[in-house]
DNA sequence: CGACTTATTGAAAACTTTCAAGAGTCGTGG
DNA sequence: CCACGACTCTTGAAAGTTTTCAATAAGTCG
């Protein structure tokens, strides 16, 4: 396990400086952490619920969608991690996580030991304190979240998740224009939304050789 | 604005400790933060949404909710706060919040400042750490409240909120039964699950004289 | 008592799911 | 190159759930 060649961790230290002050050092020391990069199989668990997460999860591409259950058997997604998220970062201090977490489409995960991350975050108080603000941020959008898929009707929530991702996704584009590619199918839209794929492809509304995947606003 | 004068913030301590080893000298940094009490009117914002909050709210007594909002004006409950939490931890990092915070009923709040919780977590890397992991337990209720309100029927989404409940309420409970009073009216349970009053009323299957706010269960 | 909030009930309307079946897409192997 | 299987998308009709609207009872507090 060798420290990842390229720097994929780039867009992670972006992602935690544009909100928090991090000193050259600090931002070295995040970029230095070891990782091994896997590719995931989409619709397959890469991590389990209930098992204990030896390592944290970042996205170098693809879309990872992290998976409660409902008490009859209906997997739900609880939120959904783009390219440059850590999917699981609060396995650092919560190393037993309920939840299961699966690509959505072909992913590339970088694996970083929570060894690591705990080194960084005790000998870097300012890191620390990034992750944990990194963390937060992703409970207010939980918190969003909870709002959409059970306070609105549906075309409302799939409108409002296809403008929240486009929302998360800006950070990364330089124009005006936000173009990008969510890479569901229309069952995983559903089980974010909480309807049925059946109901969804209704509000889509449909007409033949429409595509849900590539989505453009200005 | 003096210490606050008996132990109050104890069962935060213990709820702390519970999860995170804490030395006698981390407990009683906590346990010497200082505060304000305050008693909180019910259906009345204390913290207001966007608003930045220059102090954690810490629940003596009572009831405190979190509340969203759809985009049509109906408010909405994100999460609940019994005595014993703090029901903006998370203020700590993100002074900012999108959520405004409420209490149900006549409720008793001690306000610690923004600033006297920084200095106790940069002193001690080890509260800060357990500030981070009770932020993330509660995160990790948000998950679990997006699976109620997005993905079960209306019968289940109420009756998984009161044992949820029941769940948070018996660590403060030492025989085998919980005995809990959940000071809500049935329009708050229907703002915390995604429905109307009208309808949690019919599926409360009341008769006549039957009470909400206790609960009893073994 | 009187004003206010909360709880209760019915009937119609609206929304969403369920069930079932058919069509389109994609990658694999014969 | 085409057939096949697996998965996804699409559509209709019936059934089920929840909301809406409206009105009445019950409870609370000054």
């Amino acid at each position: 396990m060798l420290q990842a060649e390229p720097a994929y961790l780039q867009a992670f230290v972006d992602r935690l400086a544009s909100c928090c002050s991090l000193t050259e050092t600090e931002q070295m020391a995040i970029l230095g952490l070891p990782g091994r990069l896997v590719h995931a199989t989409p619709n397959v668990d890469f991590i389990k619920a209930g098992e204990p997460a030896d390592h944290a999860c970042y996205v170098v591409d693809g879309l990872v969608a992290r998976f409660g259950d409902n008490s009859s058997g209906r997997r739900v997604i609880t939120a959904l991690h783009i390219p440059g998220e850590v999917a699981n970062l609060e396995t650092v201090v919560l190393p037993y996580t309920k939840a299961g977490l699966q690509a959505l489409a072909p992913t590339i995960i970088l694996q970083i030991p929570q060894s690591a991350l705990r080194t960084v975050a005790a000998a870097h108080p300012a890191v620390a304190k990034a992750f944990w603000k990194n963390c937060m941020t992703d409970a207010m959008i939980l918190a969003q979240w909870i709002v959409n898929v059970g306070h609105r009707d549906a075309k409302c929530r799939i409108a409002h998740l296809i403008c929240e991702m486009a929302l998360r996704y800006r950070r990364e584009q330089l124009s005006g224009k936000v173009i990008y590619s969510l890479p569901m199918s229309q069952a995983h839209l559903a089980a974010a939304t909480g309807l049925t794929s059946v109901h969804v492809n209704r509000c889509l509304g449909s007409k033949p050789n429409q595509r849900l995947d590539v989505w453009q606003l200005s």
